[in-house]
DNA sequence: TCCAAAACAGGAATGGTTATTGGTCGAGTA
DNA sequence: TACTCGACCAATAACCATTCCTGTTTTGGA
């Protein structure tokens, strides 16, 4: 559950994965272990869907509304995250740190985007709104380099 | 189709309504219009559903499929908006200029947050990355004073 | 006025996601 | 080891925002 990418590593590692099922109370159970995997096998931002068909490899046994539910659980207990693009399924993430992912309107790949600098885009807006901020998100559309050849 | 909110003006004015449907080759239809005025008097930013129990006050046989549409030619020909939340229907907003919404995840409220200076983070982001960006929306969420009290 | 194109009403269909239900599994216990 | 109880799971139905389809009406232009 570990990968590196250049030289960043993404993905929680091995203890605080059983770390946080232990403290959360849910179980790690083997089709959980199996959708991790699957993420990690996806590499990059698949859907629900696109884990479904790899967990299905290994296991045609899992349910669709399964793997629904246990990447539900996953990012309750801060091993994944989502982002959701405007009509399109949700896209889940090993990388749990703040960073930009772009999406392409073309063929639906999406890319993360380094370099730019959010600052503290929540705290600002908290300053700004009698709300309390929970959540900040930067969806980002666009054509990918394939996709502007088309 | 035009209001004020504090010395800000919102909504295109009617002249260029008018020009943004002859420019597209839509026509200004009675639907249509009635869709425009519903979205004035929703106030905020109203989901097809709001709007469309709206124009049915006026018009019964006005079809939901009918506001969906209108509201998809609206924003294509430039005089609406639309934001999308997680797991909540497509929000729609008279406003044109770049702005920050956040909407309350206890009641659904969507507020403008005045005073972020957003900076042109369209412009950075495209800097860093290979792809054509075409639309970047801040997502933000949280709880309006109201629900922090529940 | 007449015609072809565009728009509409009504309702069925779609697709991602969630809820329901009845059976299974497994960690803790005697 | 055998038992128990709750969490978990598979299968499937239900949900809901949105789109699609079909036959009818409206519209703007010849
Ligand atoms: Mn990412
Ligand atoms: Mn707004
Ligand atoms: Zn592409
Ligand atoms: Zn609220």
């Amino acid at each position: 559950m570990v990968e590196y990418l250049g030289r960043v590593m993404i993905g929680a590692p091995e203890g605080d994965i059983r770390d946080k099922f232990r403290r959360s109370g849910y179980t790690l159970t083997s089709q959980r272990r199996a959708v991790l995997d699957a993420l990690e096998e996806a590499g990059g931002h698949p859907s629900t869907e696109d884990v479904y068909l790899i967990v299905k490899r290994k296991n045609p046994r899992v349910a669709l509304g399964t793997v629904y539910q246990a990447l539900a659980v996953l990012e309750e207990i801060g091993i994944i995250t989502s982002k959701h693009w405007a009509e399109t399924p949700t896209r889940y993430d090993l990388n749990l740190r703040p960073h930009l992912d772009i999406r392409c309107t073309g063929c639906g790949a999406v890319s993360e985007v380094p370099g730019v600098a959010l600052g503290d885009l929540g705290a600002e807006i908290q300053h700004n709104t009698p709300y309390e901020v929970h959540n900040t998100t930067l969806v980002v559309e666009g054509l990918c380099p394939t996709c502007q050849r088309g």
